[in-house]
DNA sequence: GGGAAAGCTTACGTTAACGTAAAGTTATTG
DNA sequence: CAATAACTTTACGTTAACGTAAGCTTTCCC
């Protein structure tokens, strides 16, 4: 027997699998970043809210608005047209841009954290 | 003639040079992240100050909060006893870690951003 | 089949990180 | 030397991202 892939969530699931509250999950819904279908009045996450909700959290580790996050989402939904992909492109370049930035920060503040466990490790002879 | 370094800053220098605001970097104080000296009333920074403040931008935009960047300056004192300096290295290694997992996540999104960007690029053939 | 567990909606509360405005005091400069 | 730019304090306002609570319905389990 294959293994059955799941293929549908609850939002308690869901809520376990990435250690945040449903009160976020529903909250991300409001604020237009999941889509979950419905069985009454019952929520049903799909495996692209499952993506969506990865996304999101891995921004926020980022630092990443729910706005941002937003963008990034639509970046994986190509139902647009000329102008508005194009403009996609465009905001890809700017997080591309600001990862690299990022990559920059982690790099100097690493070397600093390396720096202060020396001076710590020093005042403790 | 040597060239004569700066040691000393006010604030709208310091705003002009970071992007901030005035209101950021006296907030800033009021969180008792900087400690300027005065002359009057009038704020005066010293390259101390001036790093602090490099450290908590650098901090923001890797999405560390206030309270976290912090920590960070209190990494640059080594005005501790040995409890606090032990409590300093279990810091560093948080920071560390924290660090390691958002380079992870940069290359992740690195990745995402090269497929959604061949997705654009192809809808728009 | 009855009680706990999980889900739902609505709504007000909270915290961080500043913004904005008012009203006054020094510094600079043509 | 006057005006304007830069600085000051005090204080209330704002936004994002949820937390928390109440009250109700549905689902699961023994």
């Amino acid at each position: 027997m294959a293994a059955k892939k799941k293929t549908s969530w609850s939002i308690g699931e869901l809520a376990r699998e990435f250690d945040v509250t449903t009160r976020t999950i529903r909250f991300y819904e409001d604020e237009g970043l999941l889509e979950p279908a419905r069985r009454g009045q019952t929520r049903i996450y799909s495996a692209a809210d499952r993506t969506a909700l990865k996304l999101i959290l891995r921004g926020k580790r980022l630092g990443f608005s729910l706005a941002e996050s937003r963008q990034l989402i639509q970046m994986y939904n190509p139902d647009a047209n000329r102008a508005q992909i194009e403009a996609l492109l465009a905001k890809i370049h700017e997080r591309r841009a600001q990862l690299t930035q990022q990559l920059r920060d982690i790099e100097v503040m690493q070397l600093e954290l390396d720096e202060a466990e020396q001076r710590c490790l020093e005042s403790l002879k």
